[in-house]
DNA sequence: TCCCTACCGTGATG
DNA sequence: GTACATCACGGTAGGGA
């Protein structure tokens, strides 16, 4: 049979003592494929220098006499070449080893512990990515694939009649063919429960939905007719219906929110508890989660995601919600909330609540539905440019995926795999010194007018490509071609001759360029856009990866060096600047912030391109803005200029805010709204004046306490258990309080408290504090000296206007005034 | 008891 | 499973006066 292929999903299985992938997939006609396939497995062991043929030969029939059995499983060495490799950038002669089971190379490993043998690697990579890296099966790519279709045989122990799939294919052949538009089955889904904590409470209903497709499955309530409600008698029942619907709709996609989490295994628990199988799986098999800190639920022959793990690393850094949730992430991403309800126990919930209670739970799975249908494009570029499984991108982080990327372009580079870092090499990396970062310049407080922005285009990225800078290109010794740069003290010099990790990197940023150009030609282009997307976050992160110490490529002095050169380079910019007469005030890392002078934007221009022309290797300065206005405050404590707080309006009104408490999230939201608000109408106006009359009447309206206190809650995430903390912070003692009311507390969790009057007059915040639903008055005197002052005072500094003393004077005027009547 | 400083903790920038 | 360093600023802990 020939099909053409979308392989989503990669499992293995061992049969005859052998391994074999199982992938499954769609093809273009819809069906589901099954596709079964194997290939060599094998590990690298790196020669030692100078090794005669005769010593190598000797060592070749040593190696071919290995034989193991380990766990009643009898396998051995089937065969040894050598080779002509690289590794870390140097040529080296290598044994490709090769055996029967992947499971046994770190055996073999073992017992390689010969004189000749300087190293061992590949054997750490995992089965799926070794068979990936071999075959060139690349996830979401599309194949035309061929081979024997099974239909009740006995290979494989009869896999294929309980493998609930269209086509079960032994895979001879594949090649991949041009893609065409592939629109995945989804099914999203969502449950509710009485407990939050995992399988304490009973599920009460699971909402589903899919393409042309909505249902709450439930077994609460009298069962009135309600459209898209179907009852079932009991949980156990709940649970089974569940199933059989994802059996039925058979989705590629299972997807929810925060599911790895909370409903999966929630599910698991519930099913164990009721003695019913979940049985999820395309043969049966209930899902399987990992251990570790966060869990992850894996269902055979579906590829479970859980939305929120994709949108922490590939979006949370460029969004505007302020938390993760669904309800603010789907406000987000579609302009859609989430159903209000009040969340409660199901033995308080009135019959007539019910309904509400259903809605609820399906809007839900919509959302995530929609949510999953916006951020597809990227997922699957995410998976076509890392070239791992959906499963995996959608879960690693960002060190995760960049490393995917090296691994899948070594042999390019004739490279061989480095080793994971060991336990031990893990905890010497993490105590090494902190190496210096970036330059931020000190700007002078004041109101700016007429300014121009500069920055460097992925400047750590083109820094690293344009100084060769990685740990295969590390010197410890210079010899004759290099570059150096000075970092704590120390020269570190890296060889001039291109490694492999800049080489990437530079095709990545190449690439990133050339879908942005034409993302610009064509701005609606959603595949261009993700591509772009997703080599911009990869050439973000490689930085980061290279400092990371669980990185394969870790290298500390590559990490070091690029924010040194990158350090160099822009205070050479800012010199260049200056030379040609206009004012910097200000620098961040990568860009330039400068007055223009009364010159002309044309003219700025021009001497952009004259800058970057004289920019080293593949360095360059884009235009970020020109703005009509800009501010920089004080620091509260001494006199001179913040770092990383400053304002900017353009000529078109548009107002850019960065590090003032306004984007904070643990400042009230009146304190943020009243700085926000001063910040427009001093950029607007150009003075203080309107700013000014407005703080007063908001001050007015809070000693009268016509603020509302919804206004006025302070919010906090709790970073740690409550038990771990040092300090006891106003959050904490708000943490405390929850739990106490019966609300388990866990870390990541965003604590609301605000600071009330108290009868006896306490010292410490943290006695003031609670909780929003608590009675109490808010404290005014807190929320104007710790909250609204604070936030502006600074501001009306820059023009010399005191908000203090002004307040005082009021104070004394007012005294005097009373004294009169 | 008050005052000062070191340190903790969160959440920003890039 | 976990990319990096820099910075502002409120708050508490704890010592000295």
């Amino acid at each position: 049979m020939e099909t053409d292929f979308i392989p989503l999903d990669y499992d293995y299985f061992d049969f005859q003592g052998r391994n074999f992938i199982r992938i499954i997939g769609r093809n273009s006609e819809g069906k589901r494929i099954c596709a079964v396939d194997s290939c060599d497995v094998y590990l690298w062991a790196i020669l030692k220098e100078n090794l005669s043929k005769e010593e190598i030969k000797k060592l070749l029939g040593k190696i071919e006499k290995i034989e193991l059995d380990s766990k009643g499983r009898k396998t051995k060495v089937e065969k040894v070449e050598l080779h002509e490799k690289n590794f870390l950038g140097k040529s080296v002669k290598a044994l490709k080893i090769f055996a029967t089971n992947y499971k046994d190379l770190h055996e073999i490993a073992n017992r390689l512990d010969f004189p000749e043998i300087e190293k061992r690697r590949g054997y750490d990579l995992g089965f799926v990515t070794h068979y990936i890296i071999e075959k060139k099966i690349i996830p979401s790519h599309r194949y035309s694939i061929s081979g024997d279709v099974l239909n009740n045989s006995e290979e494989f122990g009869g896999m294929d009649s309980v493998f609930d799939a269209d086509f079960f294919i032994k895979m001879s052949e594949a090649k991949r063919i041009e893609d065409k538009k592939f629109a995945p089955k989804i099914l999203a889904y969502d449950i509710e429960t009485d407990e939050i904590k995992i399988g304490d409470g009973e599920i009460l209903m699971i909402s589903l939905v899919s393409e042309n497709f909505k249902k709450v499955i439930t077994w609460k309530s009298s069962k009135k007719k309600i459209s898209n409600v179907e009852y079932v008698k009991d949980e156990a029942e709940l649970l089974e219906k569940f199933c059989e619907y994802v059996k039925k709709i058979s989705p590629d996609f299972l997807a929810g929110y925060f599911s790895d989490g909370f409903d999966l295994p929630y599910l698991k628990a519930r099913a164990e508890k009721n003695e019913v199988k979940l049985a999820l799986g395309s043969d049966g098999s209930e899902p399987r989660f990992s251990r570790g800190i966060e869990m992850t639920g894996k269902i055979r022959g579906i590829v479970h995601v859980d939305l929120l793990k994709f949108i922490r690393t590939a979006y949370s850094q460029y969004m505007q919600s302020e938390t993760l949730s669904l309800n603010e992430v789907a406000n987000e991403f579609l302009g859609e909330k989430k159903k209000d309800f009040q969340l409660r126990h199901s033995s308080k919930i009135k019959e007539g609540d019910w309904e509400k209670y259903f809605e609820y739970n399906l809007h839900d799975s919509v959302l995530v539905f929609n949510l999953f249908e916006k951020i597809w494009p990227d997922i699957l570029e995410f998976s076509k440019v890392m070239q791992e499984p959906i499963f995996e991108i959608s879960r690693n982080g960002m060190s995760k995926n960049v490393e995917s990327y090296i691994l899948h372009n070594l042999e390019r580079f004739n490279e061989i795999p480095e080793k994971k870092p060991m336990h031990d090499e893990i905890g010497e990396r993490m105590n090494r010194e902190k190496y210096e970062g970036a330059f931020v310049f000190e700007p002078i407080p004041g109101l700016y007018e007429d300014i121009c922005i500069f920055d460097f285009t992925s400047s750590y990225g083109s820094t690293i490509v344009t100084y060769n800078l990685s740990k295969s290109t590390f010197l410890e010794h210079p010899g004759k071609d290099f570059y150096s740069v000075e970092s704590g003290g120390e020269k570190l010099h890296f060889a001039k001759k291109p490694g492999f990790f800049p080489e990437m990197l530079k095709e990545i940023i190449e690439k990133r360029k050339e879908y942005k150009r034409e993302l610009k030609e064509n701005p609606d282009d959603v595949l261009k856009k993700a591509r772009s997307n997703a080599f911009k976050l990869l050439a973000n992160a490689s930085y980061g990866y290279q400092g990371f110490f669980g990185a394969r490529y870790y290298s500390r002095e590559a990490a070091a060096a690029t924010a040194a050169f990158a350090r160099k380079l822009i205070k050479e910019v800012i010199e260049l600047i200056g030379e040609e007469g206009y004012k910097t005030i200000y620098s961040d890392t990568d860009s330039i912030a400068f007055l223009i002078n009364k010159k002309t934007e044309k003219q700025v221009l021009e001497f952009l391109k004259k800058l970057n022309s004289r920019l080293p290797g593949i360095m360059e300065l884009e235009l970020e803005g020109f703005f009509k206005r800009g501010l920089w405050v004080t620091k509260r404590t001494g006199n001179i200029g913040a770092k990383k707080k400053y304002a900017l309006i353009d000529k078109n009104g548009k107002i850019k805010i960065r590090g003032f408490e306004t984007v904070r999230r643990d400042w009230c939201r009146l304190a943020r709204k009243v700085q926000d608000k001063i910040l427009r109408m001093v950029l607007d106006d150009g003075n203080e004046k309107n700013a000014l009359v407005y703080v007063k009447e908001i001050l007015d309206k809070l000693k009268k306490r016509k603020i509302e206190k919804l206004e006025l809650i302070i919010k906090t995430q709790l970073k740690k258990p409550i038990s771990e903390y040092k300090n006891v912070s106003p959050h904490v003692i708000a943490a405390k309080k929850m739990e106490e009311a019966g609300i388990p507390m866990r870390q990541g969790n965003l604590v609301e408290y605000y600071i009330a009057e108290t009868k006896e007059k306490k010292k410490l915040v943290r006695e003031k504090v609670k909780l929003p639903d608590e009675k109490g008055e808010y404290n005014t005197e807190y929320y104007l000296e710790h909250q609204i002052l604070p936030a502006v005072e600074n501001i009306f500094q820059v023009f010399g206007v005191e908000l203090n003393e002004i307040i005082e004077e009021k104070k004394k005027s007012q005294n005097k005034l009373n004294r009169w009547m």
